[in-house]
DNA sequence: GCATGATTGCTATATAATATAGCAATAATA
DNA sequence: TATTATTGCTATATTATATAGCAATCATGC
């Protein structure tokens, strides 16, 4: 006898995606950004705004529609966010030219920004502290080598 | 002289992201799922629902909750997922109980099923036929081994 | 058998991310 | 200078996903 137990009902069915990767990095980004987006709560701050506030620290006057290119954000969207950062005084805009402007962090931002770091760092310990630091690294070397363009149909 | 051609500007920065896997997995769980939700355009499917459809096909009369437990999909949208696909006449409940229903597809449920796992496939190619077998086959073994439920909050 | 608590499905609602279409101003180019 | 491309922006729509709360039903301990 297999199974003399009586639950309601059990799945003794494989999940029919397992053998997807596209469907394990879809959870796993999922819970990832789940993750990410409470401890970015205690700052005020979305997933989305973070990365932006990150990449103008690193590229300070950078015009937004390159932020856009490299984190993957269309430029219609990356007007309310850079809007909203403003708002949250956590950036400014200096005028390059007649229509685009570098975009600086504000003293506020810079603080910001060294306090997202510590989340996402945090966040990374809380989603992938579970592998070895050996799988960190493989899975780590082999994402990297995706080339999204590849993808992409724009 | 090391650049005498003067592009407006370029990223002589690193992208700061770079580093995250998280990050990493963002994008790319990002542009599969924007590739797949092409795919499925033309079904008139939606990913979520897609994976719905084959969870049922894998386990005839499931409940709904328990897809959702499985698939990572809460009841409040369980729901109206559900509605949406018997509208379409892709799957049907026969009540177990009072309150719950096992869930089935109907034979234009099935039909689909059989297209979708052919966009999927087709899918998982356009992404991650660009890496050797080998890294697709070390990729899967080490997202297949990252708990999710030691990441959600719930 | 009955009171209590858990489960289930559902509605209403909110938010984040992302998509398209189109506009106006400016810059780059032939 | 005329044409095209770029840039920023508004408005709007969609998908996925979140919470709160409700009512009906089921399971459980007494």
């Amino acid at each position: 006898m297999r199974n003399n137990s009586k639950p309601r009902q059990i799945l003794d069915t494989v999940n029919p995606l397992e053998p997807y990767l596209g469907y394990h990095l879809r959870r796993i980004s999922a819970a990832s950004m789940a993750s990410l987006t409470l401890l970015l709560n205690e700052l005020d701050i979305r997933p989305s705004e973070a990365t932006v506030i990150l990449f103008v620290q690193a590229t300070p006057g950078v015009r937004q529609s390159l932020i856009g290119k490299h984190l993957g954000i269309r430029r219609a969207n990356m007007a309310p966010l850079i809007a909203g950062l403003e708002s949250k005084s956590l950036c400014r805009k200096e005028a390059l030219d007649g229509r685009s402007s570098g975009i600086q962090l504000t003293k506020a931002g810079v603080k910001c920004a060294a306090k997202i770091e510590v989340k996402i760092r945090e966040n990374e310990e809380r989603c992938f502290g579970q592998l070895t630091v050996r799988d960190r690294k493989a899975l780590m070397k082999i994402i990297s080598t995706i080339n999204l363009e590849l993808i992409s149909l724009e």
